[in-house]
DNA sequence: TCGATCCTGTAG
DNA sequence: CTACAGGATCGA
């Protein structure tokens, strides 16, 4: 389940597992997953080629073939993608499954269907995506393009970092804690931070998501591939009522764009 | 910019 | 039973 860091931690997984593999067969379970393309023609464009790459932008996954076709996948909430041992012994789960040339099966897992997975013309596919911010990790994302961007939005800090086309990749969680980090209040609107609260932010941001990263692969290699960030430190996300670890001031928890947001009232105060 | 909606599962 | 879940899109 998906943000940055997951989607990372899959992408690696892919690249180890997938890459180098031919898709000899392709079992659409539930027609849903793909939609709004038809069933008969996402398979015609997939089966007998290659996954030659396992790429990612935001929390978007790509695994390029040898045929000039792409499968984007996103995962959204419950999405796991994963390489199986045998095609014989499919997850229940299993949305859609590709067996591979050498007997292994590429799995499409997700128990709430919300995500999707096409076939895309691998010439098309940046303008297939919809709009999206610079990637937080990537070398050219500078504190200068972030205050940019932030001094450009009224949102409130929090539905502005979970907004894909301001900046790519940060879901409920990592917002959060990147929050936390930089003792920001969730409410406060980006225009209105100072240049120091807005630098912070950006460190937080990146610093956050960096430690993820590792812990998402650590959680994705322990038995039965389940996608859990449960090895990451949370501070404050779904901690309401706990101490918080930097002042033992109890986590709150308060309703933003109809998704819950966890904070620290003690550290996190203030507009400016 | 908010609320409803897509789906299913799990916890209380 | 209700509330909630790491996401995103759509229409009002």
């Amino acid at each position: 389940m998906p943000e940055l860091p997951e989607v990372e931690a899959v992408r690696r997984r892919l690249q180890r597992d997938a890459v180098g593999a031919r898709i000899v067969h392709s079992d659409v379970r539930r027609a849903g997953t793909i939609a709004p393309q038809e069933v008969n023609a996402f398979r015609a464009s997939i089966e007998g080629a290659r996954i030659i790459d396992a790429r990612r932008r935001a929390k978007h996954l790509f695994l390029p073939l040898d045929n000039g076709v792409t499968l984007h996948m996103h995962l959204r909430m419950t999405g796991n993608v994963y390489v199986l041992p045998d095609c014989r012994f499919p997850p229940l789960r299993a949305r859609l499954l590709f067996t591979l040339e050498d007997g292994r099966a590429l799995t499409f897992d997700d128990p709430r269907c919300l995500g999707r997975v096409h076939a895309v013309a691998t010439d098309d596919l940046a303008a297939s995506l919809p709009p999206l911010g610079p990637e937080p990790l990537d070398g050219t994302f500078s504190l200068k393009t972030f205050v940019d961007i932030a001094r450009k939005s009224q949102m409130p800090a929090k539905l502005f970092l979970m907004d894909q086309s301001k900046i790519a990749g940060l879901g409920n969680i990592y917002a959060a804690e990147a929050l936390y980090e930089a003792r920001i209040h969730p409410a406060a609107p980006t225009a209105a931070l100072s240049t120091v609260r807005l630098g912070r932010l950006y460190s937080a941001i990146r610093q956050v998501l960096e430690v993820a990263i590792p812990c998402c692969e650590r959680a994705y290699a322990k038995p039965g591939h389940f996608a859990e960030a449960d090895e990451y430190p949370m501070a404050v996300y779904g901690r309401e009522g706990l101490p918080c670890p930097r002042c033992r001031t109890l986590v709150a928890r308060m309703a933003q764009g109809g998704r819950s947001t966890y904070f620290c009232p003690r550290c996190q105060r203030g507009v400016l």
